[in-house]
DNA sequence: GATGAATGAGGTTTCATTCAT
DNA sequence: TATGAATGAAACCTCATTCAT
């Protein structure tokens, strides 16, 4: 498959998908999807042969995204606290400023049409944090617990964050960090 | 009088639908859904009008589920630190045995197909752990965030509890419990 | 095919079919039709085997109720003018005071649904009107034509006068007089 | 560009909905019309949405057709009695041409799918013959009646003589001429 | 490469009819 | 006889994908 011309039209088509995915689902139509990119539903397919490697490119879309904004002025030499809370808002942040963004992301998590192939192709970005992440795991509060725990509890804290922020949106940077607070204490 | 509707058919279709979208997603085809459970195609809807009211309903059968269960031998009298191991475990436990049941209920959960009306249903039955959490969201750890803070937070520490158990099924019951450790240092 | 018993059921499927296909059409569920017949569904067919023989039934019950106004007050001893002039008003007041049964007796003239056999029944009750109607036939303006042409045009000089009406309630009686009068400059 | 939208087609559907609404009425398949009309199933949705907005156009097309038929040769400067003849023997020669359409025709505008909305449009096209059925309407036979009546009787009458043709076809061109006399007398 | 008409399998839902109660 | 749950064929419509232009 050789790599489609415009990536204009390729970004264009995973932003018109998160929009039609948070509307209406992963059954969210190509053509619906690529009506919205402004392109003719023929053409979606001369970017991704399938709907489903549109959606596992789209995972990827989403979470590098992600990472670059962490890799973004991470601050290498500062403390351990320092460094996690920079991961702790910058996600939180990205969250935030991009519901949609993250409730498509979290309906691919949960579905099937993610590929082996493509989680390890996102744990491969996840180099620049996986350092810091590890000195978490290693702390007294988590080091009873397997080493992928501190992580996961980091990403379902901030669920929680979220939610709670969703109802008080006036209060959001008190909540996030109150809950950055909650995990300190919880892993440290 | 004519046959009546049977209540073990109602089921059969429920769990039949968590099975086929716990395969398939949400889009699972009713026909399937209804062979699965060994009715007739059109049977399905003498029981739900609608593929949209099956999913509303399975969400309140899943959700039920799970209260009785927290409901089922609830130390009323106990220590808060008690009562609240009562609800991780139970929920946690249920997670584990139905795992099927656990992927249902967050698909459907974060998909648009349950209505604010299903939602407020749900809330209802609630009231079991109503109490005792508003006793956490009380302690030191939680007083300066709202207070839905402290049921979110065991629910998302929960899933990270559960993603961590999935790599590691053997250390089930020590995950378990040093994941609750870890919760009541943050809420504390 | 044993009589159903209760006649006034029978009646009430009749009018609820009326009600429900001058909504619907001909497409008009039989279980609707039940509902509003205040029957169960089922009910329906021990009355008629198929919703083709329901609708052939209703076909001739709503002829024969146009016969039977006919009949009542028959002016047989009066002019020729007078007894078409009756068969003419009471036709159309029929028609006026129940358009929805004008409505399906037309939806039912139109479609394939009416079996030969039921024509030939309808046939058989035009006995009283027949042979006014051949004399009309044989008067100067209708004797060039094939005998069956009187009776057809003073229908659908009728349809003509309903659709005028329609738009002029208020002129019904006048419009009523004044085409039948053209109808007999016609015939005459 | 893509292949073009192809007129042919859309007239191909057009006669294959004719032909199948003929024979099982307005509940004809669009998947048996469809066949007929030598395309896929699907594509016909590409023409019309909806199977009632096939309908509708339906409607539109054999109206329109007919008044092509009208304009095609219409004497101006004759008679009115000629330009009435005009409009009398090209819309019966249509109807005696093609049975089926005069029969879909019928089912349509006895049907609820036609809406308001297209009986507009229908409406329209009448400006041809519009203003020689007003001459008509002035005429002493008429002029005791709303001026829509002429038009209605003119197309029940032909209705009338039509059904009469059916039952004598070899006597067409006799009958035809006879009902217009009828006609003309009504309405002078 | 871009377009959008064409395809037909498959999805949800309806419905006449049957039959256990 | 009356009921209405059960049936499954068939209806309308959607949609990922192909392909002529």
């Amino acid at each position: 498959m050789a790599r489609a011309r415009s990536p204009e039209k390729r970004t264009a088509i995973f932003e018109a998908a998160i929009e039609e995915i948070a509307i209406s689902g992963l059954g969210a139509a190509t053509a619906k999807i690529a009506a919205q990119a402004g392109i003719a539903s023929g053409t979606l397919f001369t970017y991704f042969p399938t709907k489903d490697d549109l959606l596992n490119e789209l995972y990827l879309y989403l979470k590098l995204q992600v990472y670059e904004r962490l890799n973004a002025g991470f601050p290498q030499k500062a403390s351990l606290e320092r460094r996690v809370w920079h991961i702790w808002s910058s996600y939180l942040n990205w969250s935030l400023e991009y519901p949609k963004h993250r409730n498509v992301s979290t309906q691919l998590h949960v579905s099937n049409v993610v590929t082996p192939e493509t989680d390890r192709k996102v744990e491969q970005q996840r180099s620049v944090i996986a350092h810091t992440m590890e000195e978490v795991a290693a702390l007294k509060g988590m080091k009873e617990l397997p080493k992928e725990f501190a992580s996961s509890l980091m990403s379902s804290m901030q669920e929680a964050a979220m939610d709670t922020i969703a109802l008080h949106p006036k209060q959001r940077e008190a909540i996030s960090q109150q809950a950055f607070k909650a995990y300190w204490r919880a892993v440290r």
